[in-house]
RNA sequence: GGGCGAUUAGCUCAGUUGGUAGAGCGCUUCAUUUACACUGAAGAUGUCGGGGGUUCGAGCCCUCCAUCGCCCACCA
């Protein structure tokens, strides 16, 4: 009966065709575009691959992700192109410190002070390793057609020298700079933490009304009384009456113990309605306060608070902690008749997205990237900027986007670009830990350098620093392709094609790229820009360890096979919104991979003997042009991305179409006497099954690749077939 | 407070530039070894959140309202 293949007698096997297939591909060296036929002709297509944390297993976001990229990419290189996605990993700098320390304070009872830099170090790269071989298998299980030889890793070799040199050329340009700055500083973790990684939990707080003392004039609320006694002055709206005659005006008092000189000042960045309409200014421990203390040239070096969130005053209040201070001073104002009136309110309070602590904004000694600061800008491919024109990262970014350099086809992520843009504060990029890419910085007394080893001569000691996690994943599309170095590779496949992240890293990621790639190669990161959604769970929720509802893409396909769980995270989601995970629809997709495989073993069987150039008949011509349309109708949705659409369509031609109605017919002709009709048929079925085979192969590229080797007449990978 | 969305079948969601409402799952009835039971056939289910507007024509465009969600933001 079946001449090739026997397996055909027995339902679709994922678990004995995955591995074997992977393997084909991979030793065929095609996932390197360089090895594909007639490589130089082609026109080079890229994604890299947003670069997954080494903090531990994959999960159904990772496989969604890699699902659509890896059939994009796989669209592509059948359509001719030198398809190339780059693999990765990212060290997270943050995220894995944590991770490890919190082992080894469970396992040993040992915090990192105790076991010191070098060996956390050792040790926290010891973990990305091992988390690293996990994923990358993951990846592969996904069918991810990733060229393994240009696997890069944030922290390797070739990624420090070009943080280095991105960091370098940033400074010698006057755009990283050491300031000090208010920062988001977690005193539970004892470092700083940017705005991103900040969690805003409702809480209910006492707003306290009172007066420093009994002859001070103006009332003021705050529900940060123990930093009060950091206060400078009071500001008001210019536009309000009621205090306008006090403005200008310095009184002195003594508040809870300690000397205080309160100047009055005029702001309109002062809410006239809120509280008493005046505001306690507090520069060293409030943003908006530092602010305004810049704007009034009042002193901001009037600390109160330390790193361990206890007071540093002299007095009652010496040495307590934040909130036993701030009920120390509500006791005082109360016994002293200051305190005016104390009230419930709903507040936002800033906790650390790691760690749970409560967020105490100190000033600090910090490095930042100047996002305001004009620059000339020695090269630039990007429309509207011209090279050696001055400029500012802000306005690069913006441009990058605006002048269609960068198309992001979903007008609302555009939108939420631009807003973020606008409302864009210097970047900062020193974090107080351990693990990443130290701050290349070197100090000998009043001396800096910028340099990656230590200088000549001695007593020079490095920044304790590392950089911010996303300093160095900026870099990303660039970085993974050999630069600083003017290589091959950075000039042919950069600026990257296709870029697809998750809605979440849009502010910390996609709008960085663009301002590292625009400011070190005048080119944009990527050409488009397609914001994906988040996996839920059944109920909506995020996946996260507390809940425990995490699944592992692993099972999934231990259960249902790569290309159902590719094929049921794809169908029917739209780019950009949320996809709630339901194992049914995976299901769903097991019987689809089963179903193309009997419509194989039945054409197989019906068309072993056929002469396949037979003519068709004019009915038959027809049935073959119903599938060239929508061939058509697929390549014009994969040229714009809407995978989900052309999935859809494809799997309803091969269900509804070919297996429910032209099988059924063909029965028939089979069964007649009408030997023009049944060649042209044979004809006929074979070429719907080859080409169904192709337009299905991006999103489900085991089963097609599998049946692909089992027709006579095919020769080659599918994976390198030309696109029909 | 600022910004961005969502509301379509019992559930989860599609619906591209405005042109007779779609899928999967579930449900009902039938078929019983057929290429495939990981199956086939037939079927039911909708005031497209509500009001108003533009249009020959609106799920889609405009406007107001309701409900839900997300992101950003230290009204102290």
């Amino acid at each position: 009966m079946l001449s090739q293949d026997d397996k055909f007698l027995k339902p679709y096997d994922p678990a004995a065709t995955e591995g074997r297939i992977y393997k084909a591909w991979e030793d065929s060296g095609y996932f390197n575009p360089d090895n594909l036929p007639n490589a130089d002709s082609r026109e080079p297509y890229t994604i890299t691959l947003p670069p997954p944390n080494v903090t531990g297993v994959l999960h159904l976001g990772h496989a969604y992700e890699d699902s659509l990229q890896d059939t994009v990419i796989r669209y592509q290189r059948m359509r001719g192109k030198r398809a190339l996605w780059v693999p990765g990993t990212d060290s997270a700098a943050i995220a894995t410190q944590a991770r490890v320390e919190k082992n080894i304070q469970k396992e040993e009872g040992k915090s990192r002070h105790d076991i010191g830099r070098e060996e956390l170090v050792k040790r926290v790269t010891q973990f990305a390793r091992e988390s690293e071989t996990t994923i990358l298998n993951q990846v592969r299980r996904m069918g991810a057609s990733l060229d393994w030889s240009r696997y890069a890793f944030t922290l390797d070799d070739a990624r420090n020298k070009a943080v280095f040199t991105a960091f370098k050329r940033m400074y010698d340009a006057g755009l990283i700079y050491r300031g000090n700055r208010i920062v988001n500083w977690d005193p539970k973790g004892q470092t700083t933490i940017s705005d991103d990684e900040i969690v805003h939990e409702e809480r209910t707080a006492k707003l306290y009304t009172f007066k420093y003392s009994k002859d001070f004039p103006i009332a003021i609320a705050t529900t940060r009384l123990e930093t009060k006694v950091g206060d400078v002055a009071v500001a008001v709206h210019p536009d309000d009456a009621r205090y306008t005659k006090f403005v200008g005006k310095t009184y002195e008092a003594v508040f809870c113990d300690v000397p205080i000189s309160i100047r009055i000042v005029a702001d309109k960045e002062v809410d006239p309605e809120f509280g008493t309409g005046a505001l306690g200014v507090t520069p060293a421990h409030s943003m908006v306060d530092w602010d305004m203390a810049e704007r009034h040239s009042l002193p901001k070096d009037k600390a109160v608070i330390n790193e361990y969130a206890k007071m540093t005053v002299e007095g009652r209040l010496s040495g307590l902690k934040v909130l036993e201070a701030r009920e120390a001073v509500a006791e005082w104002l109360r016994s002293e008749g200051l305190m005016e009136k104390e009230e419930d309110i709903s507040q936002n309070v800033s906790t650390a997205e790691r760690t749970g602590g409560i967020v105490e904004p100190l000033p600090k000694l910090q490095w930042f990237v100047a996002v305001n600061k004009p620059f000339v800008i020695p090269h630039s491919e990007i429309t509207g900027i011209e090279t050696g024109s001055e400029i500012t990262l802000k306005q690069l970014m913006r441009a990058s986007v605006e002048n269609g350099d960068i198309v992001m086809p979903q007008d609302n992520f555009k939108k939420i670009y631009m807003h973020w843009i606008d409302n864009l504060h210097d970047w900062c990029i020193s974090r107080q830990i351990w693990f990443g890419h130290r701050i290349p910085i070197w100090y000998r007394e009043s001396d800096i350098r910028c340099q990656e080893t230590a200088p000549e001569g001695d007593g020079w000691s490095q920044d304790p620093d590392v950089l911010d996690t996303w300093f160095s994943s900026a870099l990303w599309t660039f970085s993974t392709l050999g630069w600083p170095d003017e290589s091959k590779d950075l000039e042919r496949f950069h600026p990257t094609s296709f870029m697809s992240p998750a809605y979440e890293i849009l502010p910390l990621w996609v709008s960085r790229m663009i301002l590292m790639s625009g400011f070190h190669l005048g080119q944009v990161p990527f050409k488009t820009v397609m914001i994906h959604g988040l996996v839920r769970d059944s109920k909506g929720r995020k996946f996260s360890k507390s809940i425990g509802n995490g699944i592992d893409p692993i099972e999934m396909i231990d259960k249902f096979g790569a290309d159902a769980l590719r094929m049921g995270l794809l169908v029917g989601t739209a780019i950009g919104n949320d996809v709630k995970f339901d194992e049914s629809k995976i299901k769903g997709y097991k019987n689809f991979a089963n179903k193309l495989w009997n419509i194989t073993r039945f054409i197989l069987e019906n068309t072993e003997d056929a002469d396949l150039t037979a003519e068709l008949i004019s009915n038959d011509t027809t049935i073959r042009e119903e599938l060239d349309a929508i061939i058509a109708d697929v390549t014009k949705d994969m040229d714009e991305y809407r995978i989900y659409l052309a999935a859809e369509k494809i799997y309803h031609y091969i269900w509804d179409r070919l297996a429910s109605e032209l099988l059924e017919e063909s029965k028939q002709i089979f069964a007649s006497e009408d030997s023009t009709a049944i060649a042209s048929r044979k004809t006929l079925l074979r070429s719907l099954l080859k080409d169904s085979l192709k337009i299905l192969h991006p999103i489900m590229p085991f089963v097609t690749e599998e049946i692909w080797q089992s027709l006579s007449e095919t020769e080659g990978l599918l994976m390198i077939t030309e696109w029909p």
